[in-house]
RNA sequence: GCGCCCGUAGCUCAGUUGGAUAGAGCAGCGGACUUCUAAUCCGCGGGUCGGGGGUUCGAAUCCCUCCGGGCGCGCCA
């Protein structure tokens, strides 16, 4: 419908003789005064064109009536220059029927024409367990996963093991220390979890003299499994693993520092081979190859992302923490020099995560031990309150995460919200079940009695619901669908609370019901993008719980 | 010093890519269950959109500048 006027309008600018350069935007009318969808185009258009702002939109207003749009009631000009546009209310149930025929399908798209998208998030070293900041990414990247694959990519989630490197060595000899009792290495690993791997291991009955590699291997066996079974709980499945050792044992990483020598793009200086990353603009050049002959994590990393491209991936998308900001340029400077599309891998950087417990700051620090595992915060925190706090708000703002805010006032949290509004629209199916009140065909549906105001917004809303898949996957923004689900839960609510479904008016039953189905439908959908588990039936609660 | 992000109600955050009277949740106060679930709904109070310039019909949104906060600026990852 939007696009339709919008074409509409588009094609009598033109044919009033205005260049139409910069489209025409149509968007729905935030206030019910203005109707139902609102333009700005005759004040866009009105200094080229050489009319004033109220003039050209009433020459618009003029081929809009005379255009004959199906459910087109009446437009008017409005404020500086507004053209609101008035259509009859059988436009939104026919949209509601269109919701309805979809189904599960309503809101997905072609856009990414089954474009094939490699999105890599929370990687890390697998020396510990993995913290909170963490447990955002993973929250967000496999939303987004959904949501790219809702708007029509084919999206592969991966997870980059850091287990090549000084840091693994690092690890082997922290819990070496632990479970010799012996010398801990300086700057080295320490907190609890390392305490009860020494544990495990005693109790395993393995030699406490083993050599450090015995140890270190061990140990990052044990870190992967805890690995998988804390996104495992939090419902994020990877499907690829993908080891940094293999690419160097492979040669992949020599056979990218040979194509980028050959390049030009590398010198020798100070013993250590370098990337004329300057040659950019950046600060400095960065090694590529240390003076003690093993290359650095960026020549890894340069091979890596060359390696998804050689697995056949169409574009490649990275959710890094903010820390590592200043690592994009680089890489993406060695990708590109690997002659891949400049811009590659887009690399979506997410502020970090400032955990409190009731309000006091608790800091977390992989290497001093004082970390809350994403274990530790799941064994108090729902999954999926956990999961919709990480979505509710935008990548580019620190998140403050109050483990005890979501926890223990978990009654308050949006998550109950949402998943109530679609228990209780399932419970309106049961109950109609048990009625005998079914819907007919969705064609001979009469929805004509969904006039209370209530059911209009709640139609209007799930018309935006397509558009917003979109705008988000577009701008990767997972969290604008949280906040059109919160709304359309509140719209629920509301719309359940004034207008009952089982009446003893079975055409109006039949209306409402079809409304409340369809409601249940695109709630379901955007809450399984988001990750989040879509109840039938919900407790009641206790009074003072 | 340089780069990126942020600053919106007491608190936590949205704000449809520049639109009309800036919103929600929480917290506070006051109302609504003989009903398909009250984990809900309704009402009230609460704002120099960090400050100042600029761009234009129009700015929370774009540009400049200052202030404040976070993160980074390793031959660690």
């Amino acid at each position: 419908m939007q696009a339709l006027i919008s074409q509409v309008i588009g094609a009598a600018l033109s044919e009033h003789g205005v260049a139409v350069d910069r489209g025409v935007h149509v968007e729905p009318a935030r206030n019910p005064e203005h109707g139902d969808f609102a333009t700005n185009a005759a004040m866009v258009y009105a200094k080229s064109s050489g009319q004033n702002p109220r003039a050209l939109a009433d020459t618009i207003v003029g081929y809009l009536s005379a255009e004959n749009l199906p459910h087109f009631d009446h437009a008017e000009v409005a404020g500086p220059g507004f053209v609101n546009i008035y259509l009859k209310p059988s436009w939104l149930h026919d949209a509601l029927r269109g919701v309805l025929t979809a189904g599960p399908e309503y809101g997905h798209a072609t856009l990414g024409e089954h474009a094939s998208i490699n999105l890599e998030f929370v990687s890390a070293n697998p020396t510990g367990p993995i913290h909170v900041g963490g447990a955002r990414w993973a929250a967000i990247g496999d939303a987004l996963a959904n949501l790219l694959a809702a708007v029509g990519y084919s999206v592969h989630r991966e997870y980059y093991i850091n287990d090549a490197g000084a840091q693994m060595d690092l690890f082997g000899l922290s819990l070496q220390s632990y479970i010799t009792g012996g010398e801990p290495p300086e700057h080295g690993y320490s907190g609890q979890y390392l305490a009860d791997m020494a544990t495990t291991y005693a109790a395993e009955g393995l030699p406490v003299d083993a050599p450090m590699e015995d140890i270190r291997e061990w140990g990052y066996a044990q870190v992967m499994a805890a690995l998988v079974q804390d996104f495992d709980r939090l419902g994020v499945v990877f499907d690829t693993w993908f080891s940094e050792r293999s690419l160097h044992e492979s040669g992949q990483v020599a056979e990218a520092l040979t194509t980028l020598d050959d390049a030009g793009l590398c010198y020798e200086a100070e013993g250590a081979t370098w990337l004329r990353t300057t040659d950019i603009g950046e600060e400095r050049d960065r090694v590529l190859i240390r003076s003690n002959g093993t290359p650095s994590y960026l020549a890894a990393d340069i091979a890596y992302h060359q390696s998804k491209f050689d697995r056949g991936f169409d574009h490649l998308i990275d959710i890094w923490g903010a820390d590592h900001h200043g690592q994009v340029a680089s890489l993406q400077f060695g990708t590109s020099a690997m002659g891949h599309a400049s811009g590659e891998p887009e690399v979506l950087l997410g502020q970090m995560v400032t955990l409190l417990r009731h309000g006091e700051e608790v800091r977390i620090s992989k290497r001093s031990g004082t970390l809350i595992t994403l274990g530790e915060l799941l064994d108090e925190v729902d999954p999926d309150a956990a999961r919709l706090t990480f979505l509710l708000q935008s990548l580019d703002t620190t998140q403050s995460f109050d483990i005890g805010i979501v926890a223990s006032q978990s009654m308050d949290n949006p998550v109950y919200y949402v998943q109530y509004a679609h228990a209780r629209l399932a419970s309106i199916a049961r109950a109609a079940q048990a009625a005998g009140l079914s819907l007919s065909s969705i064609e001979s549906l009469d929805l004509s009695r969904l006039d209370h105001e209530r059911e209009r917004e709640l139609m209007a809303h799930l018309v935006t619901f397509p558009e917003t898949l979109q705008l988000a996957a577009q701008s990767r923004a997972v969290h604008r669908v949280t906040t059109w689900v919160r709304t359309l839960a509140g719209l629920v609510h509301g719309w359940y609370h004034d207008c009952r479904v089982l009446t003893d008016d079975p055409q109006l039953s039949t209306a409402r019901l079809a409304l409340a189905e369809a409601s249940r439908s695109v709630l379901a959908n955007a809450l399984a993008i988001l990750g989040v588990t879509v109840p039938d039936r919900m407790e009641r609660l206790d009074e003072h719980a």
